[in-house]
DNA sequence: CTGCTATTAGTACCAGGTATTAAGTTCTTT
DNA sequence: AAAGAACTTAATACCTGGTACTAATAGCAG
């Protein structure tokens, strides 16, 4: 259980790094020696006390704006109809562009189009499994995409056809056909 | 200086909300009021302590953080020769996936292989204008997947053809081919 | 003046530390 | 095996920003 002094303040480093919230206590009874040796260690390795380092946390968070949440639906979604047709909207903001030249990344316009098609999908899983797209014309920084899908064919093996078209205003910026499969249990990807 | 109580409160409350990091004695110099008079208000406003508040700012912070490497490459870097071939890991986390199932969101998967197609260019400016993708098997939780890619073709247009293919362990689980414009200052999305 | 709310004061206590001094405990190295 | 250095633990005083509670006072309406 114990561990070289050495190694020890590596793996602290690393358990501090990936949860700042830590407190010296856990941190001494995860690697079985006193309290002291903790300090001693964070005095070395000039990582501050708990509270500074959620302070720091907080503060870096106040800086920045809102970031992708990859995990749900991008965009806001305007108009459902299950196993029909969908929209979603989507501001295109800093986090979303390349820095160089304020124009969208490609997976952002995806990642929305893609999210749409799987929310429109009427179950328990719903996953891509197969998509063609295109990108017709850059979006910018500050510009409001609007994505458009509507079910194509429902297959009567599971999967579902849908299609999605993105405008800017009037101009389509990207379209994609993509193959959805659905299931109440399982697989595919 | 001094105002009543009820509108005291109200500003308290906005004070705290544009500044969690305020404590106090601060907020009793602000208002000129007994530090205690201030609790007094917090516990009536259900405010927590500062260090509470700033915690609350921390760790929504944390759920964000991880989303926020959707503006850069996904996954790490482990190879790039630019123009030829590159290759990038990426350790599924929960953020990633749906939450149901602890399957990989597709959008995932597709970001981590057009960042790697778009980093393979070798030019200022490099955007997907075209991609052709399939997701051949699902991807869980805590799996770790290899994208690789490789140029197919420089046309002289300021295309190229990037194909990329992204492996757990030996098995395929998504590959696409992604058609990349480059130039030196400007358009396309 | 009485009564009521609002405010202020004071004290004890807590968490999660810092800072310092001192006393072990190991590991080497001779 | 003895000496020394490096490492670890202990003990104590003190700090911040509070909580929880009790009690005293201020200001004003009826």
């Amino acid at each position: 259980m114990r561990v070289p002094k050495k190694e020890r303040q590596r793996l602290l480093q690393e358990t501090i790094e990936h949860n700042p919230f830590i407190k010296d206590e856990e941190l001494s009874k995860q690697f079985s020696v006193s309290i002291q040796t903790i300090r001693l260690d964070r005095m070395e390795l000039k990582i501050p006390e708990v509270r500074e380092r959620i302070k720091h946390v907080a503060s870096e968070h106040l800086d920045e704006v809102k970031s992708l949440s990859m995990s749900e639906v991008i965009g806001d979604m305007i108009d459902l109809k299950l196993d029909d047709s969908a929209i979603s909207v989507l501001d295109i903001e800093k986090e979303h562009v390349f820095s160089r030249n304020e124009i969208a990344r490609g997976h952002v316009l995806f990642a929305q189009a893609n999210s749409l098609a799987v929310a429109l999908i009427n179950d328990e899983l719903a996953l891509t499994t197969k998509a063609d797209i295109r990108f017709s014309r850059q979006v910018h920084l500050g510009e409001r995409v609007v994505a458009k899908a509507r079910v194509l064919k429902l297959r009567g093996d599971g999967r579902t056809d849908v299609t999605v078209e993105s405008y800017v205003g009037e101009e389509c910026v990207f379209d994609g056909d993509f193959t959805i499969y659905r299931r109440s249990e399982e697989e595919q990807a």
